[in-house]
DNA sequence: GTCTATATAAAGATAGAC
DNA sequence: GTCTATCTTTATATAGAC
C-alpha cells in the first residue's frame, strides 16, 4: 500500500508532471505533442504512459487542475502580506502574474478546453476564474466596504485588470523599455484612481 | 491575363479564404485542420489545395494578413466618425474590437506564430501590434497633445485598454449580466478618470 | 473546380523485453 | 521504470480522373 503510493509519486513521474504542466501552460494543448513533453523529461515517449495510462488528455487535465490550485493558492498567500491596503494588495497579485506565464483565459476557453471532456473543461474553467478573477474581485469588494472605491460593476473591473496585466506578457522585449513590474505597477494606479470614491 | 485573375480570385477561392480566417481566428493555428476548413468551406479537402497550393502554412499567412490589414482599416475608419473626442473614440474601437473575435495576441505570439517560418511570424506580429495597439496608442497621444491627459507610458495604457477590451470575450454568457459593450465603455471611462490630467 | 484514391508523415497509444 | 518495436489514427499533401 505504502509502496504503491511512493511509486505514483515517484521522482520520474514528478519530472513528467512538472514538463507537461509547464509546455501546456505556454503553448497550449494542441500545440504540445507527448514527444515534447517525454524530451522535456528526458524519457523515451512511450514510457511517458507508465506514468500517465490515461494519456494526453488526462495528463493535460491533471497538470491544468494542479496548475490552477497553485495558482490560486500562490496569489491568496501574497495577499496575506499586507491585509487593508488596496494598492500592496493588487501589486503583490501583480507580481505573482508577471513573473509566471500567462494563463491566457482566452486561449484557454477557444483553442485548449474544447479539445477535452466537456465535464472535465468546466471544471477547469471554474478553477481558471477562482485562481484569476476571484482573488482580485475580493481585494476589490473589501476595499468598496471600506468605502474606499465606489464603483458598481467589480466583477468586469477584476477581469480587466488581470488581463491588462496579464497581457503585459504579450508584449515583446524590444518594446519593454522599464521592468514589467514597473508597467503593472503603474497600471494599477491608474486602476485605482479610476475607481475611487 | 484577365482570366487567370478573375479564376485566382473566384468565389470558390473566397469560400475557402473566409473559413480559413473564422477558424484559424476563433481556435488558433494548430486546432484547425485542412479538414475542417475544407468542410466548412463545403468542398472536399483535397479540392481545398486547388485554392490554396502553399498548403496549411501559407494559407495561414495569407489569411492572417488579410486579417489584420482589415482590422486595422476597420478601427481606423471606426475613428474618422468623432476626431477629437478621446471618449467617443474609444467606444468607437471598443465596439469593433467586441464585435469581432478576439485576436489573442499571447496565444497569436505563443503558439500560432512559433508554428510557421520566423520571417513571416515576424510579419503578422507587427500587423498584429499596427492592427490593435497603434490605433489606440495614437488616439491617446492626440489626447495629450490636447491636454487632456498627462500620463507618460501611453503603449503601456494602450496596451491594457486594448487586452482588457478583448478579454471581455473571455467572459462566459453565465457571468454577463449587462451587454459587453455596456462593460467595455464602464472600462473606459475607469481607463480616462485613471489618466485625466 | 471538384472529386476519388493514394501517398507520406506525424502523433497518440500499446505490447512486451530488459 | 525505461526501452525497442509496432500498431492505429489523424493530418498534410499529391496524382489524376471527371
Amino acid at each position: 500500500m505504502l509502496v504503491e503510493r511512493v511509486s505514483v509519486n515517484s521522482k520520474a513521474r514528478e519530472n513528467v508532471l512538472k514538463a507537461a504542466e509547464r509546455l501546456f501552460v505556454e503553448r497550449g494543448y494542441e500545440a504540445v505533442t507527448i514527444e515534447d513533453i517525454a524530451k522535456a523529461a528526458g524519457i523515451h515517449h512511450a514510457s511517458l504512459y507508465h506514468h500517465a495510462p490515461g494519456g494526453k488528455s488526462a495528463l493535460y487535465v491533471e497538470v491544468m487542475t494542479r496548475y490552477m490550485e497553485n495558482y490560486r493558492a500562490g496569489i491568496e498567500t501574497a495577499l496575506q502580506n499586507s491585509p487593508d491596503d488596496l494598492q500592496k494588495q493588487l501589486q503583490n497579485i501583480a507580481t505573482w502574474i508577471v513573473s509566471h506565464p500567462p494563463i491566457d483565459i482566452i486561449r484557454l476557453t477557444t483553442s485548449d478546453l474544447p479539445a477535452i471532456e466537456e465535464e472535465k473543461a468546466d471544471r477547469i474553467s471554474n478553477l481558471a476564474f477562482e485562481a484569476t478573477l476571484m482573488p482580485i474581485l475580493e481585494v476589490l469588494e473589501n476595499a468598496r466596504r471600506r468605502g474606499q472605491i465606489t464603483h458598481e460593476n467589480l466583477g468586469n473591473i477584476a477581469g480587466a485588470i488581470f488581463t491588462a496585466i496579464e497581457g503585459i506578457h504579450a508584449i515583446p522585449d524590444r518594446y519593454v523599455n522599464r521592468s514589467r513590474q514597473f508597467m503593472a505597477d503603474e497600471l494599477i494606479e491608474v486602476f485605482i484612481r479610476g475607481i475611487q470614491a
